[in-house]
RNA sequence: GCCGGUGUAGCUCAGUGGUAGAGCAGCGCACUCGUAAUGCGCAGGCCUGCGGUUCAAGUCCGCACACCGGCUCCA
């Protein structure tokens, strides 16, 4: 006899049975698809042994839908096995937003092949196949692994596990090493689809083999999967390189793989950014420097790009001698630094630079302006007393937090990174460093995720990341802190005392880099640029032919305001000027016609709000001027 | 770099071995127009490049380049 108790209060009691069957007799089996027993993750169809709490896992909420989908990717795996005999099986989870299966097929498939994936899945869930778990020795799993399912994979798997017992979960002919819960049978797997076929290295790494990865999604209704969908659809719209290209902002063209062509349009944002980057950054007490983009091969091998960054660096010859083109902008920053003798009294030093580096990215990474082999970096040296170090951090991740957030409505995400392989420095400054940051951030209660050993060489870092429009990630502010290059450069100060001191020195950007996030601006406005930084503010629209000259004087006096506009002199209709305004994500569309003439006037739309009906000149200024800017 | 896919007009795409097409954009003409597409006409192509198969290649094969989705790497 089992009491099982529910956490709003009701019990039950069982002589034997199920999870699921104790949940129904709670009341509380709508819509589980799995079940809490005594804080386990436990299946439905988990034989009761004893007493305690129980709650189900909704197919709704995200615990649940994780089942859901790696179900789905059980499923997938099985279809496939009766699809391609001889298939062998790497990892198989569930992901944000899906899931996915490393597989190794046999002749390999392409994305013309899921529909007939898709068609197996549909018709072994139609047939209803229960779920089993059973748990097994290690040593049994092995042997099953390696001679009934003749999958190397798995037993590397389960090889390397601590646990003496580990669990597999049938269903038909197909077996998984799984800790579960999974769904009771595959009937429970409707809503789904596959998505795309990619290659992926086993266990992440490209010394190993690479095996055919099939993405899909899962959900707990229709609706949510076709909301998905759509949504992906809908994300497409705005992908950055399409709006980018529609709106004649930029290119990238076949001559420079990775180099980025700005189009006029393009570089009004950019010098928008820029302007207001140069203004935020005297109010906050930096200098701004400029070095070149050439330097003498030495100066890297000192800095110790040379051993640890030279696959990512281009090199060049000057009469003879072998140079570099810049990856980074601290070696230069730090010569300026030299160039004079610093006092404590000038520390904090917060020296500014919009530095274009070169990375060679190797060819299969570039998207866009996301991922780029040139890019402008906003970036900053700050050199300070150990004791300044906190406060300086701090400072960064203010400025950092304001222009996100409340300049640009972003959501953001913080990663403090560690040591890496192949680092230079010793153990006890990697430590300090560490401390530094992790005390920064924790003074400032910013929420952070650690990522160990993704540190630059030469110190720690935390990074600031932004997503774009279908959920990616793209790291853009950095603050990392440096004991090596003040040292490998004898970087000094002089102290209070008279003596020579070692500065510690902070690198940071906030932007990343200019292109990224030009990028993710266009992907998070759609392309409906705020007006500060819109390439076009206003578009004048005579309504005939007759007023051009009226719309051109008009023009004339906001541009003498400042205000970016243009006319549409083109001979079209009124409807096909608005809608290619629109089209163009301008901000304010001025209609001019005999009225406005008459009256020296404008009929002013907003994209967003419509006609905003005929005012004056002097009104429409005052609109304009009441137009958010940073700056 | 690796796996898979794609490459036809400025853009989006048809064209499955036999004379290169459409819509949008562009240009011209007419219309003189009031809040999301006026009509008619014209022009626009080394079908990514280089090789090969074939009587014949946009189409089939190979290589290169670029791009797209991932992996690894990264701002």
């Amino acid at each position: 006899m089992y009491e099982l108790k529910e956490p709003g209060g009701k019990s039950v009691r069982l002589e034997e049975g199920t999870a699921g069957e104790a949940l129904k007799k709670l009341g509380a089996g709508k819509g589980a698809i799995a079940a809490i027993l005594n804080g386990r993750a436990v299946d439905l169809f988990h034989p009761l042994n004893e007493d305690g709490e129980i709650a189900p896992i909704t197919a709704g909420s995200e615990e649940g839908l994780d089942i859901l989908r790696h179900s789905a990717a059980h499923l997938m795996a099985q279809a496939v096995e009766e699809l391609y005999p001889g298939t062998r099986y790497g990892v198989g989870p569930s992901i944000k937003d899906g899931f996915y299966y490393d597989m190794e097929i046999p002749g390999g498939i392409t994305e013309e092949d899921l529909p007939k994936i898709e068609k197996e899945m549909r018709r072994l869930a139609k047939r209803s196949i229960p779920v089993e778990r059973r748990e097994m020795t290690k040593d049994d799993a092995i042997a099953y692994f390696r001679e009934v399912k003749n999958d190397p994979f798995k037993v590397e798997i389960i090889s390397e596990l601590e646990e003496d017992k580990v669990s597999l979960y049938f269903q038909g002919n197909y077996a998984d090493l799984c800790r579960g819960p999974h769904v009771p049978d595959t009937s429970w797997i409707k809503h789904f689809r596959l998505l795309s076929v990619a290659g992926a290295y086993w266990r992440g790494d490209e010394k190993n083999v690479m095996l055919t990865r099939v993405y899909g999604t899962a959900f707990a209704d229709e609706e949510a999967l076709e909301a998905y969908i759509r949504r992906m659809e809908e994300a497409r719209s705005r992908d950055h390189r399409r709006l980018g290209r529609e709106l004649d902002l930029f290119s990238l063209q076949p001559e420079g793989p990775g180099f980025p062509f700005f189009h006029p349009k393009g570089m009004v944002i950019m010098n928008q950014l820029t302007d207001f980057w140069r203004k935020e950054h005297v109010k906050r007490g930096y200098s701004e420097i400029r070095t070149p983009l050439i330097l003498n091969r030495d100066l890297w091998i000192r800095s110790g790009h040379w051993d640890h960054y030279r696959e990512n660096m281009y090199f060049t010859e000057i009469d003879e001698n072998p140079f570099a083109i810049k990856p980074m902008n601290c070696p230069g920053g730090m010569l300026v630094y030299k160039s004079q003798i610093r006092s404590y009294r000038d520390l904090p030093l917060r020296m500014a630079e919009l530095g274009m580096v070169h990375r060679h990215e190797r060819s299969g990474v570039l998207h866009g302006l996301m991922r780029v082999r040139c890019f402008t970096q906003d970036d900053a040296h700050l050199y300070c007393r150990p004791d300044q170090v906190k406060d300086e951090i701090i400072g960064i991740m203010d400025l950092c937090d304001f222009i996100y957030r409340e300049v640009f409505g972003f959501k953001y995400s913080i990663e403090l990174s560690t040591r890496p392989e192949n680092s230079m420095g010793s153990e006890e400054q990697w430590g300090i460093a560490e401390r530094a940051l992790k005390e920064a951030l924790d003074e400032r209660g910013a929420e952070y995720r650690l990522n160990p050993g993704d540190g630059a060489f030469y110190g720690p870092k935390i990074d600031f990341h932004l997503e774009d429009c279908i959920g990616r990630t793209w790291q853009c502010g950095t603050i990392q802190l440096d004991f090596q290059m003040p040292e490998k450069f004898d970087l000094t100060y002089i102290g209070a005392d008279g003596k020579e001191h070692r500065p510690v020195m902070l690198h940071r950007t906030v932007l990343g880099s200019l292109e990224r996030f030009f990028g993710i601006l266009i992907e998070n406005f759609a392309g409906a640029f705020p007006y500060w930084i819109a390439p076009v503010q206003a578009r004048i629209l005579p309504v005939a032919g007759d007023f051009t000259e009226y719309a051109r004087k008009v023009a004339d006096e906001l541009r003498a305001e400042g205000i970016r506009v243009e006319v549409d002199e083109r001979d079209e209709k009124l409807g096909k000027k608005i809608r290619d305004a629109q089209t163009q994500k301008i901000p304010y569309m001025a209609v001019v016609g005999e009225k406005e003439r008459e009256s020296g006037g404008v009929a002013p739309r907003e994209r967003a709000r419509g006609d905003l009906g005929a005012m004056s000149m002097a009104r429409f200024k005052e609109v304009l001027a009441e137009e958010f800017s940073p700056f």
